[in-house]
DNA sequence: TAAAGTTTGTGATTGAGTTCTCAATCACCA
DNA sequence: TGGTGATTGAGAACTCAATCACAAACTTTA
């Protein structure tokens, strides 16, 4: 299978293999076949298996997956085996939030950079990074950082994400609830909470 | 189209379609057509039309959809003409800056108690509601309170759920990265942020 | 070494969701 | 009022993803 276009819900549910796959090892698993992951992970084993099969023959018949070996296989596909920087723009309470998540760590993701418009947060250091200027977004390209994450409200992602692209950014985490238009080599990924949490009363009961 | 099974594709474009009408009353637009409504959003219009046309006709051929009416359908289709109010567990970083968005509002969404279980922060009041400590999540059962946000660690999420749960909740929007085992009758969604991020490396060009 | 028991990897199948297409409908205008 | 142009709604065709099912590969046991 190794030469097929990978789907994109494939790609889309590597990072959870390789949360499963972690959590083995902190168990002390040493193999875990696509059965044991399905459990964990609540993805069909079959799921598991054609999905990794895109990449390659990475298990052993009759025992399983080797975790250590799979794991590090995981994270040179989604290209995590070496640290990723990240810009983060906008310090509001989602910037914050983000700047001090612990959980990017586990995925080789560190915020290097961080850029807001009011006076009263630049300069300050943060988490060990000094906020700067949003104008200064152009610095990006000498900093070698290829990722981006937009936490500004929607009528200013549009011109961040045009400031990130000319500033050399080729993947994009948007938290505006906005569309944002770049050039087709720069993907966007775009999370918008509200609207998330706005589609669960639908699954509601009809009875209040 | 009226009595099908309506796809959870589907479900989860509706609150763009608010979004994307919305801005049209913003402008002062009284009708548009599903081509307008496909630049605004990037959607495809034979994608919009056939998903309003599981719920029944919307729209004026030659015209298109009167952006009021349209709203306001919609939103009855995803309960959210009636205020829904949310309970919140953790109030971490992300929690807080969960409390303070301000985008729910437009969903008619709002979180209207507050769960921690740090002696530090019980007892304080944050954008007029009170934090409560998590032995106290049973009280939701009075208060009418039907969706849940989990914002704790993960090693707390599963207890977390099992007692909103407990405390009747229907529907749970849970940031932490972990499968939450519940009845079926929850509806659960989950938001790993660093997982997203995870993904954008792999769509990074080779060359470094 | 042979037989029994697991589990992988993948071609074949099924199913879900998207796009195509066009008849039907409506506004506008001469 | 009849013709023109725009747009909807929905069946049909298509595309993409998930599941099935099984031969091949490996471990274990005797």
């Amino acid at each position: 299978m190794r030469y097929h276009k990978i789907p994109d819900e494939t790609v889309r549910r590597l990072p959870m293999y390789l949360r499963g796959l972690l959590l083995c090892r902190e168990q002390g698993v040493r193999d875990v076949s696509s059965r044991k992951l399905s459990e964990l992970l609540h993805i069909s084993p079959a799921q598991i298996r054609k999905d990794l099969s895109y990449f390659g023959a990475f298990g052993t018949p009759g025992v399983g997956y080797d975790t250590a070996k799979l794991a590090k296989q995981i994270r040179g596909i989604l290209k995590i085996d070496t640290p990723n920087k990240a810009a983060l723009v906008g310090l509001g309470n989602l910037g914050s939030a983000l700047l001090k998540y612990p959980g990017f760590g586990a995925y080789g993701l560190q915020i290097s950079a961080v850029f807001d418009n009011d006076p009263g947060k630049i300069g300050k250091i943060v988490k060990k990074v000094k906020v700067e200027d949003v104008s200064k977004l152009s610095t990006l390209k000498n900093k070698n950082i290829k990722l981006g994450i937009i936490a500004v409200p929607a009528s200013a992602a549009q011109s961040v994400a045009d400031a990130l692209v000319k500033a050399g950014i080729r993947g994009i985490l948007n938290f505006a609830p906005f569309y944002l238009d770049v050039p087709k080599k720069v993907k966007v990924i775009t999370i918008d909470i509200a609207m998330v949490l706005a589609r669960l009363p639908y699954y509601l009961p009809a009875s209040a």
